[in-house]
DNA sequence: ATCATTTAGGCAAACGTTTGCCTAACTTGT
DNA sequence: ACAAGTTAGGCAAACGTTTGCCTAAATGAT
C-alpha cells in the first residue's frame, strides 16, 4: 500500500509511481532514466532499476515532448501514397526510424501546397523532431520551416528553394543511362514522355536523357517529347503518349520518366494493338516491385528505395548533431530487362 | 511590450500569451477557445477572439494531450504498406480522419504480432483516440488493448479474438459471385489459388466460392485447390500456381483471392507459355488501380477501398459516444473483366 | 581543527492545457 | 432594503517530464 497516489486512478506507472515505491525524489528517477551518472549511489539506482523493471514504468512520450519540446516523432511528407514508388520510400523509412528509435507519423499532402502547409503547423505543434519530405512542392510553410531552422531532409525531389539535405539518384544520370541503352539496342530516334509539371526529378532525367542523345549526333529536334497534364503519373503517361502518336506516329522507343508514366503508355498501346516491346521500346525509371511480375514488357531503371530509409535516418542525425549534411546520391541499377524483351532476343 | 513571459524565448503563442496581452486569465482564454458559453462577457469574447486571431494562437496539441490523457491522433496499425490495397485503405481512411480534425499516424507491422504490440504500447503512451487495425494478427497486447476498452476498429480482417467494430466486405459473398462468374462462362472446374496462411478473409473468400459451386452441382473433391508459402501474396500466387499446375496441370479459370495472387499467378502462365484469359480465366479480388492499365488479362471484384475511411471514421465516432458499433459490409462489385477478355468476347 | 571539495539527492519551476472551486459584483424578487 | 441568484472571471492543481539550484553529509587537504 506504499503507492497510492498515480497508480491508483489510472493503469499507468509515472515517475511519481517509482518514486513513492523506492521512496526516492522523482528527480532522482528521471535522472536514473536517463543515464546520468554520479548522481546517484550505486546502490539506490539498484533499487530504482529494478522498481522500474518490476512496474513497467516507460517514459511518457507527451510528458516528455512538453517539457523538452521536442519529440521522437519524425513526421514524413508524401504526395500521393497509391504511388507503389512513394510508399516503398514511405515503408523504407518508416523502418529505419524505427531502428533508430523514432515514430514516424505519415501525412498524404496530395501534392497541394496548401494541405503541405498544414501538415507542416500541426506537426510542429507536435513538436516532432524532423521533416521528411518527399517529392515535396513549393509553399509558404515550407519556407517558414527552413527559415526556423527545423530539420528537413529532402527526398526524391530536391528542395524547391534550392540547398537542403537530399537523398535520391542522379537523375541526370539516369536519365543518360536509359540513352545509352536505347542507342545500343540500335534505337535513333526514341522520344520521351514526360509530366507537364515542371517536376525538378522527372524534369532531370528527360533532360539527361536528350542531353546524352545530343551528345550522339542526334540532332535535338529529332527527339519527340510529349506530355500530358493529370492527376496520376498513369494518366499523364496516357495522355502523352496519346499525344506524342497523334503527333507522329509510334516511335521505335521511349523514355518514361517513371514507370507509372509507362504503364499508362502501355495502355494506350494495347488499345491500338502496338505490341510493346517489339514494335516500340518503353523504358521506365523506378523498377517498380510488379514489374516482375506483370509488366515483363518493361525495361526499368530500377531505383533502390528500400534503401532509402537508411540514407534519410543518417541525414537526420546528421542534421540533429549540427554537422553540415551533403546531397546523398544513391547510385540507381542499369536497366533491367523484362522477361518478353529477353524472349525476343 | 505589453507581452513579455512566452512569446519572448520561442516564437510559439500560448494561451500565456493571448491572456496576457489582453490582460485576463489564461482559463478565460482557455475557456472562449473551448466554446464554453456563459463564462465571459460579449466584449471579452471579442477581445480574445480578436488577439487570438492577430496572434494566430493556436492549442496545442501536446500541452492538451497530457492534461486530458486524450488526443486527436488516430493510430493505424497495417501490414505492408507495398500492399496497394493496404496502401488505399491508408490513404481513403486518412483523408477521412483529416476531415474530421484528426491526424493519423501509420504504423507498419510487417505482419507480426511483436511489431504490432510494440506498436500498440507506443501508440498508447502518445494517448491516440483511437486504433484501426488493418488485417490485425492476434497478439497479447491486442487482448490488453481490447480489454482496456480502448477504441478500436477492424479492416478487411476480423477481430482475430472476435467481435468488435469491423468496416470491410461480404468475403463469402465475393467468392460466391466469383463462382457464378466462372459458371456463367461454362467454367465448369475452377480451381482456387489461395495463402497457406490461415487468415479469415481470404479464407472466407475461398469457402463462398467453393460452397457456391457445390450448390451447384460440382463435387467438392473437383474443385482444385491450392495454396503456397512465401512473404507477400504475390510470391504466394506464384508458388500456388505452380503447385497447381504440377498436380494436374493449368485449370480453364481460377479464383485468386486477391489481385496480388493473380499477379503471381501470370508470371508463372508468362514463364509457360500459357495465354491468360484465353487458356486459363483468372478472377481476383480488390480491383487494384493498376489493372486497368496493365493487367487487361485480369478480371477483378472490385473493393471500393476508397470508401473505407469514411465508414471507419463513422465506426470510430461511434465508439467515441459509446454507442454500439455493427459490422459495417461495404457492397463490392461485379466481377470486371479486363479489355483482353472484351476483345476476345 | 579548519576549510574546500565532492557525493547524493531533494525542491520547485517550467512546458501548455483544463477544470473544480472560489468570489466579487451585479441583477432580480419581494 | 435585503436575501437569493446569476454573471464574469480568477486561482491553483493536475497531467509527466526535466533541470537549475540548493543543501547536508562525507571526504580530503593542510
Amino acid at each position: 500500500m506504499k503507492t497510492r497516489a498515480a497508480r491508483a486512478h489510472h493503469g499507468s506507472v509515472s515517475l511519481t509511481t517509482v518514486a513513492e515505491d523506492t521512496g526516492v525524489s522523482i528527480s532522482t528517477v528521471s535522472r536514473i532514466v536517463n543515464g546520468e551518472s554520479g548522481r546517484a549511489s550505486p546502490e539506490t539506482v539498484a533499487r530504482v532499476e529494478e522498481a522500474i523493471a518490476r512496474l513497467g514504468y516507460r517514459p511518457n512520450p507527451v510528458g516528455r515532448a512538453l517539457r523538452q519540446r521536442a519529440s521522437r516523432v519524425v513526421a514524413m511528407l508524401s504526395p500521393n501514397l497509391d504511388n507503389p514508388a512513394m510508399a516503398a520510400i514511405a515503408v523504407s523509412t518508416e523502418a529505419a526510424l524505427r531502428a533508430a528509435g523514432y515514430v514516424m507519423i505519415l501525412c498524404d499532402t496530395h501534392d497541394r501546397a496548401e494541405l503541405q502547409d498544414d501538415y507542416l503547423q500541426a506537426m510542429r505543434e507536435q513538436f516532432v523532431a524532423g521533416y521528411v519530405m518527399v517529392s515535396a512542392v513549393r509553399s509558404r510553410g515550407l519556407e517558414e520551416t527552413l527559415r526556423r531552422g527545423d530539420p528537413m531532409v529532402f527526398v526524391a525531389r530536391h528542395n524547391p528553394l534550392g540547398g537542403g539535405a537530399y537523398v535520391g539518384i542522379d537523375n541526370r544520370a539516369a536519365g543518360a543511362d536509359a540513352a545509352d541503352f536505347m542507342l545500343a539496342r540500335g534505337i535513333e530516334r526514341p522520344a520521351v514522355l514526360m509530366a507537364a509539371q515542371n517536376v525538378s526529378s522527372t524534369q532531370e532525367r528527360a533532360s539527361g536523357f536528350i542531353d546524352r542523345l545530343v551528345a550522339h549526333g542526334i540532332p535535338d529536334n529529332a527527339i519527340r517529347r510529349a506530355s500530358g497534364p493529370g492527376l496520376s503519373h498513369i494518366e499523364i503517361g496516357y495522355a502523352a503518349a496519346k499525344a506524342l502518336v497523334q503527333q507522329g506516329g509510334w516511335p521505335e522507343g521511349a523514355l518514361c520518366v517513371s514507370d507509372m508514366i509507362a504503364y499508362g503508355a502501355y495502355r494506350l498501346a494495347i488499345e491500338s494493338n502496338v505490341q510493346i516491346p517489339q514494335r516500340c521500346m518503353l523504358v521506365g525509371v523506378d523498377g517498380n516491385a510488379l514489374n516482375h511480375w506483370i509488366a515483363p514488357w518493361l525495361t526499368s531503371i530500377r531505383i533502390p528505395y528500400e534503401s532509402f530509409g537508411g540514407h534519410v535516418v543518417a541525414q537526420l542525425e546528421s542534421l540533429w548533431s549540427g554537422e553540415p549534411t551533403s546531397e546523398v546520391r544513391i547510385p540507381h541499377e542499369p536497366p533491367m530487362v523484362g522477361l518478353a524483351q529477353k524472349a525476343t532476343a
